[in-house]
RNA sequence: GCCGGUAUCGUCUAGGGGUCAGGACGGGUGGUUCUCAGCCAUCAAACCGGGGUUCGAAUCCCCGUACCGGUACCA
């Protein structure tokens, strides 16, 4: 049978490379096995969730290209997908689970519950719920009632020894002693966490829950919840955490940790989604760089590693560099366009120019933004030099006479192209008794105001003849001010 | 504290009773070259510790340690 998962974001923040990689893990094994992936809101805490944040998760998907079958904008055959749209069905199956004995109502106040926790705590112990609602005698709950005594609905955790396989760590098993009767439905009738979830993943005929690392703990409650309403138990398979450099949790400390943030920064999604496929899992062999096809065919859930993995941001600035490498030229000239215009460096003198300043510039890039400052020098009528440029090329004696030399020289290259720019930059590097390198260097700078560039003949040829001679003047003006 | 998980180069990982413990990022060195980047070559870099089992353990078992997660009327 085609397998259903479901990545379940709850819209208290934005879309996190955490729940990102575990929406591609969920997305990958639903397409590698023509399964359904679905996507459900998970926004019970109404108090934290936010419309805009859902939005924002739905554009980060998107963006790393990650579709879904079923979802709360979508519709499909399990609708409503957001959970404050389906609350009557947690109502119904906690009173169900009333009626059937696995569940009690508890009248205990959250201050008794908090300080029985408190003076455990300062005895060193571990306080679980210690069931006083479920001796309750029927005077006492009727005059409980009467009072109007808020109630919320407590799991009957079975003293038994509760046992799931997870596909990444293979059998867990938990004593039903070290479980509390855990709340499934709050004084105010909304439901917990544990209870949406298993209602949401039995109604929605869920087959395999791949999740976070940290909700191990919380599965056997799950499978418990299963079990009691007499629905078969998913797959689970736990993904480790993602990690920053120090180990800890990822979080804002570390830099990025929201998917925008990535896009923001110049990231191309499909090395996002190449990058965070590897992290935690491996395909078995040495390869790195996959298509989303070649992650799909190749992707399983024993691929996944049992340990936290730590984001490592250098890894993918270079994964981004191979993409910006392999993208095809007018996607990447698309792509950077906007930023361009953004940072006032338009218009170009032509698609076909543009075009090739992004071929040259190419291999220096590592992220989309990095075209911004390194396309500048040649979208710029004035040039500013560097001070380590002036430092380092402009101070040959006899500069000045070496570049007028070089300009009318240039002016009457014909045909103005790659090898006849060299021979005759070359040619008059030997005639005025230097090496080439020197005026190779000089030039650069008067072109470009800095030490680094590309070849320095494909930036002539791009610049053309006469933006190249207007520039070569212009440093000799600079030349001639600063004697 | 208790419960659960994890442990291979700095990082992501492959492998798995006998291997030169492989790859990638990052780092070093060299080459290409007008610079930078890229590309190519090359080097350094790891099986958490202790006990078993075994002819042989990094691999299997036990213990310990470290780290991570959970321990809510959050998700």
């Amino acid at each position: 049978m085609a397998p259903r998962v479901r990545f379940a974001p709850s819209p208290t923040g934005y879309l996190h490379v955490g729940g990102a990689r575990t929406a591609l893990f969920n997305w990958l094994y639903a397409r590698r096995h023509h399964g359904t992936f679905v996507l459900r809101i998970e926004d019970t805490d109404v108090e934290r969730s936010s419309a805009d944040m859902v939005t924002g998760i739905l554009e980060g998907l998107r963006w790393l290209g990650l579709d879904w079958d079923e979802g709360p904008d979508t519709g499909g055959p399990y609708a409503p997908y957001s959970q404050s749209e389906r609350l009557d069905r947690y109502r119904a199956a906690a009173a169900r689970l009333v009626a059937d004995g696995h569940a009690y109502y508890c009248y205990c106040t959250p201050e008794r519950l908090q300080a029985e926790r408190e003076t455990a705590e300062q005895r060193g112990d571990a306080w679980r719920y210690d069931r006083a609602c479920l001796a309750l005698s029927a005077d006492r709950i009727a005059e409980l009632e009467a009072a109007g005594a808020p109630k919320a609905i407590r799991f009957k955790v079975p003293a038994a020894r509760t046992q799931f396989a997870d596909a990444v760590h293979g059998p867990i098993e938990f004593d039903g002693a070290n479980i509390e009767d855990f709340v499934i439905l709050r004084s105010d009738s909304h439901p917990t966490y544990h209870l949406s979830v298993v209602v949401d993943d039995m109604e929605m005929q869920i087959s395999h829950v791949i999740r976070g690392d940290d909700h191990i703990s919380n599965t056997p409650k799950h499978v418990l919840l299963f079990q009691a309403c007499g629905a078969p138990v998913p797959q689970f398979a736990h993904v480790p955490l993602i990690l920053g450099a120090d180990k800890k949790r990822l979080s804002k400390r570390h830099g990025a940790t929201s998917v925008t943030e990535y896009q923001r920064q110049g990231y191309l999604p499909g090395a996002m989604v190449n990058f965070l496929a590897l992290l935690g899992w491996s395909p078995g062999d040495d390869r790195e760089l996959m298509s989303t096809t070649e992650l799909i065919e190749r992707f399983s859930l024993e691929g996944i590693s049992g340990g936290n993995a730590v984001f490592d941001t250098d890894k993918l600035d270079w994964m981004n560099g191979q993409y910006i490498a392999r993208l095809p030229i007018d996607d990447l000239v698309q792509a950077v366009e906007p930023l361009l215009v953004e940072a006032g460096l338009w218009p170009p003198p032509s698609v076909e120019w543009l075009r090739r300043l992004v071929e040259l510039l190419r291999p220096r890039a590592k992220r989309l933004t990095d075209f911004v400052d390194l396309a500048a020098p040649y979208l710029r009528d004035r040039i500013e030099y560097e001070a380590e440029a002036v430092e380092k090329h402009l101070g040959t004696p006899g500069l000045a006479d070496h570049v007028a030399a070089l300009m009318s020289s240039l002016r009457a290259v014909d045909p103005f192209d790659e090898p006849h720019v060299e021979a005759d930059v070359r040619r008059i590097a030997a005639d005025q008794g230097i090496k080439a390198g020197t005026l190779i260097h000089a030039t650069r700078v008067a072109v470009t105001g800095r030490t680094t560039s590309p070849g320095l003949f494909e930036v002539l040829v791009l610049l053309g003849r006469e933006r190249t001679i207007a520039r070569l003047e212009q440093l000799l003006n600079f030349l001639a001010t600063r004697v």
